[in-house]
DNA sequence: CGGTATACTAACAAAAATGTAGGTACTTCC
DNA sequence: GGAAGTACCTACATTTTTGTTAGTATACCG
């Protein structure tokens, strides 16, 4: 019996992720991270906790809505952590969790990557690329 | 003049990137990586030079269409290098540009944390959210 | 000779992402 | 007292992304 199914394991067979297949739910997930604001996000959380203006306002471009879902989304990952107290004017906190330290980990050091060599990046080819530049 | 603008270093003064700044060049590039199709080609084609219809293949999902864009972006960012032998039936091999190289590592070890981490991820939290699961 | 394969592009359509505006309930600052 | 700030949500409009279909020129397979 060493090969029984486990049926429920992770919803299907993926007991380890295959980002090349399509229904499996790890590309979700690299998607959630890897999104427009998603990978900013993160950024700035791995540099502590922030409230939600506060993030709107070092995330230059995001629009309330946008923030607000990306947040939403990365929290139901379990990447982020919303705390929330109750008081009159809202306050609340937004942080990484252990799990999205670690990724977070991993999307800063492309981040970082990106920063860093942005001149070799630029310099060479690329030429203005007439419809590809957005 | 040791603090002249140089004007033209990088069409603005981006000598070091921030994601942050949403007129940032350094933005631009981290989403066309980041993209939903950019990832899994880096990543395919990390493991070596491949065909158009190659990776069509490898990568589940993706349609001619997102292909050919995605890797157009890829190419003009110098990311990717596109050799076309010029015959009748077309035989095009698209492999990774040493600067590819580079930045395909860190989006590898992004991929391959979270394959490796599924379990984690979706066991605990992410009850199944309602409409965030797309 | 008909079907399949190659590497795409163009045109059109549908779906998803993103932005904008307005509202909430209450507090602090000027 | 009026303005601004807090953390959002909802509806609506626009933009962007993505998919679908068809087409190209030719060669190889049966």
């Amino acid at each position: 019996m060493t090969l029984s199914k486990t049926a429920h394991d992770l919803v299907d067979h993926w007991d380890r992720g295959n980002v090349l297949a399509a229904d499996c739910p790890s590309r979700a997930i690299l998607q959630h991270l890897t999104s427009k604001w998603g990978t900013l996000v993160m950024v700035t959380l791995a540099t502590g906790p922030h409230r939600f203006a506060q993030l709107r306002r070092r995330i230059t471009g995001v629009s309330e809505r946008m923030l607000a879902q990306t947040l939403q989304q990365l929290e139901a990952d379990g990447f982020v952590l919303r705390v929330a107290r109750d008081v009159v004017p809202p306050h609340v906190s937004y942080s990484l969790t252990p799990l999205g330290v670690e990724a977070a980990a991993h999307v800063i050091a492309l981040t970082a990557w990106i920063e860093g060599n942005l001149p070799r990046i630029c310099a060479p080819q690329a030429p203005v690329a007439p419809e590809l530049t957005a």
